[in-house]
DNA sequence: GACAAAACCGGACAACCGGTCTGTTTTGCA
DNA sequence: TGCAAAACAGACCGGTTGTCCGGTTTTGTC
């Protein structure tokens, strides 16, 4: 009937960008639980149709922030910092310096969105579950392997368990941060790290 | 009309209870989003109105789980064991491997009730924000007091900042250890907190 | 230019959520 | 013993959720 023109641009990529972009921003800022598909739609600028075209299912949304964009965060924060840096353990230094200081002029700490999507799925899905143990682990080898090629002394005999211990001080102050809403506990850490990497 | 006996007794504290007890399981399992009221409502084996009764709203109840279920929880497997133990080095160490053991032994990792809350609800609500940041307060505080107690020299000069890194290694390594279902990064900052405090 | 597949549209839907409501029973107290 | 308040019961409601579906439009291909 109505034979409006509508001058539509198919653009899969585009679109699907779209979405994971507000995807992520929405589970960053009121977790996988709290995110509504809904208001996503409405601030991703996108119909319901093409969301359930591109994600058939949340979980199918969420697996896609984790590999897309989560991971890049990962890459582009952690590994591509502690890899550039003259030693690894002046990058490791430097991720923590970097995210205090952007943590402090945002004013506001909503934490580290592996962590966030961890703690909160980890139990109720397995896909999931698996997805984030594999961001976890790629964290923790681009670290130690850095370590490794430095030889680091006080990072052995063990780097892995050593990159581990990094990992676990990161996720777990930025957890605290976001409790306290203070970068305290990141600024303890990292004084605490370069203690124990000089 | 039908006047059953029904032979109901008053219990307002048992019934409250169960309900804390059922909901701090719950809370735990699948989140606080992902907690279901009519199921908590079954599961504890009350009624609505009951459970209306003694916690108004949702809220209320998570507020309750914290101050007299985690909190009680983070004094019994924290404080005590640290303030009890040879030294306070001695007791984190401890803290950790009876951890471990437990969750070993059990055989899944369902991650700590304190961080699980934290980064759920932090941005979400104040109130359980300053909640849980009081709970990780009272955490760091008995911990920097007993090694100050100690005058334990790898604390200084600031045994609360050692505390707060302290409580990070633990956080963020069961947040990684509920990831991979495996306590390797709790054993690697076991490890780690062993060489620090020799 | 026919045609099939992909992309996109927009609303409908059942299930479920937290919270409310009215009413009944029990209990402490005067 | 009377009585108000607390404790409990259970149905109910409006709103939201994730998902799905029938159509329409665009796009690549022969």
């Amino acid at each position: 009937m109505a034979r409006t023109p509508s001058n539509r641009t198919n653009d899969p990529a585009g679109l699907r960008r779209r979405v994971l972009d507000a995807a992520a921003r929405s589970f960053q800022a009121v977790g996988y639980g709290g995110a509504s598909l809904h208001e996503l739609v409405r601030e991703a600028g996108v119909t319901g149709g093409a969301l359930h075209h591109h994600f058939p299912t949340k979980k199918d949304l969420v697996l896609a922030v984790i590999s897309e964009r989560v991971s890049a965060e990962v890459a582009e924060t952690w590994i591509k910092t502690v890899q550039r840096a003259p030693s690894g353990a002046e990058g490791i230094l430097q991720v923590f310096e970097d995210t205090i200081a952007v943590l402090d002029a945002k004013g506001s700490v909503s934490g580290c969105p592996l962590g966030n999507l961890a703690l909160e799925l980890s139990l109720a899905d397995e896909d999931v579950r698996g997805a984030v143990a594999g961001e976890y682990a790629v964290w923790r080898q681009a670290i130690a392997e850095r370590l490794t090629a430095d030889g680091a002394a006080f990072a052995q005999p063990d780097p892995d368990a050593f990159a581990n211990v990094v990992v676990a001080m990161f996720s777990g102050a930025m957890g605290i941060a976001k409790a306290e809403q203070k970068t305290a506990a990141l600024a303890a850490c990292a004084h605490q790290l370069r203690r124990m990497m000089a």
